[in-house]
DNA sequence: GCCATTGTCAACTAAGCGGTTGAATACGGA
DNA sequence: TCCGTATTCAACCGCTTAGTTGACAATGGC
């Protein structure tokens, strides 16, 4: 996974009409119809919103008649987690090494009082 | 964790040069101008960026004489993750149930064609 | 073949973002 | 007290983005 595809995952996910989307389609794929019908919006603006989740990857469409059901792809999602998850883990264990540190020095200073 | 802290902590992230911040903290706090040194970039667009990090809740800054130290904070990391995962994990968890169904299906088709 | 349905394309607007430069601010050191 | 260092504030510029409306394309039912 290359930086500008985590980019493009990131700035996805940021607008939450389209998080709201990839909520929904959790639950089962989706017409750009029905996905649109909910919100105060144009159909061409929720079709632009599927657009971008398209090009982030993380949804896909097949055709079915008139119709472009989109399905949501869970796998960009996994490659999300890994690189929060990676960087939070990283600064969690830098932080219980450094607690680790701040207790061996207040051994020391109970020790030898400098 | 409201829907605008999420939509801007995906956003912050959606930035490569933000996102290398991020990285770089995890080795430790550091000053505006020892992040800004490796980026062709000025001083005051590091300072932005690491602006935006605060807001997004990425990141807290005390101070030390002129110096402004950044640390990063892992809160909102696993805010993030816990969002995406909870979504990554009903799409499989529906895949996996519509499989089931499926080879259900394959089933009775074997025993009763048509 | 025609039409209704479904969705996309194109052009436009308003707002936001990432970057710049120049000036101001907040401190500690001599 | 003045100076240098570290950082932010302010104004500006070009590009992208989220939304609009109107026209066009694809497709199946009758």
């Amino acid at each position: 996974m290359d930086d500008g595809s985590l980019s493009r995952a990131f700035a996805a996910l940021a607008d939450p009409t389209r998080r709201d989307l990839v909520s929904r389609l959790t639950l089962g794929d989706a017409t750009v119809g029905e996905l649109a019908a909910p919100y105060d919006m144009s159909l061409q603006a929720v079709s632009k919103h599927i657009a971008v989740l398209e090009s982030a990857g993380l949804v896909t469409r097949r055709r079915d008649a008139q119709r472009r059901p989109v399905h949501l792809d869970a796998e960009v999602l996994g490659e999300l987690t890994h690189w929060i998850d990676r960087h939070r883990r990283a600064a969690e264990a830098r932080l219980s090494r450094l607690d680790a540190v701040l207790q061996a020095t207040d051994a020391e200073g109970t020790d030898a009082t400098d």
